[in-house]
DNA sequence: CTCCATTGGTCTGATTCCAGACTTTTAGAA
DNA sequence: TTCTAAAAGTCTGGAATCAGACCAATGGAG
């Protein structure tokens, strides 16, 4: 039988819009996720532009924009370079509610369903895979590098940990879809305030992660990546409204 | 600890490049997936530029390109359009290892990691889930109309099977992501013989898929879709050089 | 102190891409 | 037959983007 569907996933968007806007957007969840860190340098703008596959007009203006937003300080000669000037403020009452209802429920759902799916998915690969020393070892550090964490490291450092299992697939595709969920929900895990209660909770949950990886146990690698984000998402479902 | 890491998944390509190459990349392929079929009219211009995010003109320009290649038949007029005339030819001997050896080992490595992860995390969200009855109706209808395929339709509902499970989890983003994994093997997928042995092995593996999701059993779930993905990736892997 | 490598800053011409108005063709309806 | 609606085809001016050459500042090496 035929069963006409549209499968519209197919015919979708060839391009995300104006490359200036989608710079910016690049460059400031960068910047919020902590890639590059507070004081340090962003890459020289040639740099910057062929990994971006943007001209270095387009990624000058991005940057400029951004200069005047006050998130980064430019500063020319050798040695100079765009510099992050920015620190992600405290979570104060009442953003994480803005920040949800600013995204609406159907973008919300969206996110958090995407994000579950590939990195579960992530997840699971990595554990079904025998991981060199030298992988083992990236791991282990990202874990002891975010349970090690201060606050005002937290979020970078879990970024990385999330980000480090999908990159450890070896598949770039992955790793972008994985950068791209956690991009889609920065704005919403900045507005959580970080309690020492939550960052235990999490801690013993990426433990179980790490273990089931190592342990080659798909399912439970999962499941517990799962389990994880399921917390995050209740609680940002629970500011719906 | 800091671990300074380039996280470069974050500071990849804001744009895939040409708009023109990319449009005919995408209608080929959903010309070659069999979305628009055989004898079928693709949307109307001005409605599939606004689908694809990009002009009329940009368009007009790769639809040309595909009339030249004889994939389509441009007629003008009322109930005119855009037809595919087009069909898949049956593999030949040596048609797939061309089509491995000319994608190359890290891309496929790379598409082949990204479905298996993507198509599971769907598989799971959705396996996790309460489906409407409409829902479930129409997972259980694309199960059937794969199963009853004829072979010249084989390929086509087999992909519209699997991206149904991706489109029922209701995020859109998910939903392209496991388009484009699939697309990114569509070439060797039909570049593999046919055979009424892998057919009945592939509906066993599908009915078991379903049967998970219905069964809201995440677990089995993934397990059925990396079982059922990993055969043919083996498949494809042994072709290697 | 001088030189120079490295980095941001600027300019120009070409190319791509766009939005939208207008024209032509065609099949069916009246 | 004539009219009409829906579709492709055409044209134009402008905006966005690019590639690449060149200028200017700056901090360290010698």
């Amino acid at each position: 039988m035929m069963t006409e569907s549209p499968l519209v996933s197919l015919l979708r968007p060839v391009r995300s819009g104006n490359a200036f806007e989608e710079t910016v957007e690049r460059l400031l969840q960068a910047i919020k996720l902590g890639v590059v860190a507070h004081g340090a340098k962003m890459p020289p703008e040639r740099e910057l532009a062929a990994q971006l596959g943007i001209s270095r007009v387009t990624l000058r203006e991005a940057i400029r924009a951004l200069q005047e937003s006050g998130y980064l300080d430019v500063r020319r000669g050798r040695y100079g370079g765009a510099f992050v000037v920015y620190q992600p403020p405290d979570p104060r009452h009442g953003d994480l509610r803005r920040a949800v209802n600013e995204m609406g429920p159907s973008e919300l759902d969206d996110a958090l369903t995407f994000r579950m799916a590939v990195e579960c998915g992530a997840a699971q690969v990595l554990a079904d895979r025998d991981l060199t020393p030298t992988q083992i070892a990236t791991l282990r550090r990202r874990l002891s590098d975010v349970n090690e964490a201060g606050p005002s490291d937290y979020r970078r450092l879990d970024t990385a940990f999330h980000l480090c299992i999908a990159e450890l697939t070896g598949s770039p595709l992955l790793a972008a879809a994985c950068a791209d969920a956690r991009l889609r929900v920065t704005d919403l895990l900045n507005a959580i305030p970080i309690l020492s209660f939550n960052i235990q909770h999490s801690a013993d949950q990426h433990a179980a992660i790490v273990e089931a990886i190592l342990n080659r146990d798909p399912d439970r690698a999962r499941q517990a990546v799962a389990e994880h984000l399921e917390g995050t998402a209740a609680l940002l479902r629970g500011f719906l409204a």
